[in-house]
DNA sequence: TAATACCCAGGTGTCACACACAGGTCAAGC
DNA sequence: GCTTGACCTGTGTGTGACACCTGGGTATTA
């Protein structure tokens, strides 16, 4: 019943640095064997970390899934919160995007840019001319 | 001609926690006030620093602008470097606005598919079972 | 000379782990 | 009983680019 930190990680498809990271945190709370401190997880462990990855999955934060088993733990739905907090992550997300597509163009538009360009050689003014040369609103 | 850390985090329009860190890794290199051991910058840190935000804005990180600093301070033409670096940024970007849009889809179709779904009361078997009903290819 | 406003250096926290390290465990073989 | 080897353990540190905090120093003003 009782199982150690490689048999949960392989039962629950994730690393045991991953489960090892989730106890420090405090998502899992494991007891420990008396006679050599090594953690020792339940079934329900096992259920707790396909959560984890399930709701990781769906762009749920460690702190966030903290907070849902926090709110199971004093007897409250989570799932007002989940609804919340699922606004607020595609909200993040949306900017987050706009911001790498704009980096993406930069990028693109710069590349093209120094297609033209020669490869300067260190003048003691200049550190990298293609780089300088492009002009951005930063 | 000298200046302090806020001094040049106003020249070069940063803040001053960003001067600190780019000399914590090395990016800038002060001399010290014997006095009081206070930071020591010159002209050419506001040039750099700039070129810092500049490359930064282009998608470099701080290591590659590291190793920019490097060719052009064994007098090579970082130029080369800079247009390999900038390729592996565009192919790590598009990967992660692949898994972001992706992201986005996930989060988009499960809080579509919550809206039709009650609030659950825990009943110590599923922790949240809106999340848990998504299914993933996780 | 004291109050005020501002500045400093260096330490720690963020996020989700991966990696490193020194040592412990366990079955197989002699 | 003992050794070898494969595998495992807990804990500490590193990652990126800073922001924030703490305890103190400085400079201006009255």
């Amino acid at each position: 019943m009782m199982m150690t930190v490689s048999e949960l990680s392989k039962s629950a498809q994730v690393t045991s640095d991953a489960i090892r990271h989730y106890v420090r945190i405090g998502l899992l709370n494991p007891r420990r064997d008396p006679h050599n401190d090594y953690k020792l997880f339940n079934g329900s462990d096992i259920k707790k970390v396909k959560f984890i990855r399930q709701a990781k999955g769906l762009g749920f934060s460690l702190n966030d899934i903290q907070e849902i088993f926090r709110h199971e733990s004093q007897g409250q739905s989570p799932c007002p919160a989940v609804r919340d907090i699922i606004c607020q992550r595609i909200d993040d997300n949306r900017i987050r995007l706009a911001e790498l597509n704009a980096l993406q163009h930069r990028m693109e538009e710069a590349l093209e840019k120094w297609k033209a360009m020669p490869d300067g050689e260190p003048d003691g003014d200049e550190i990298c001319h293609l780089i300088e040369t492009v002009i951005e609103p930063l």
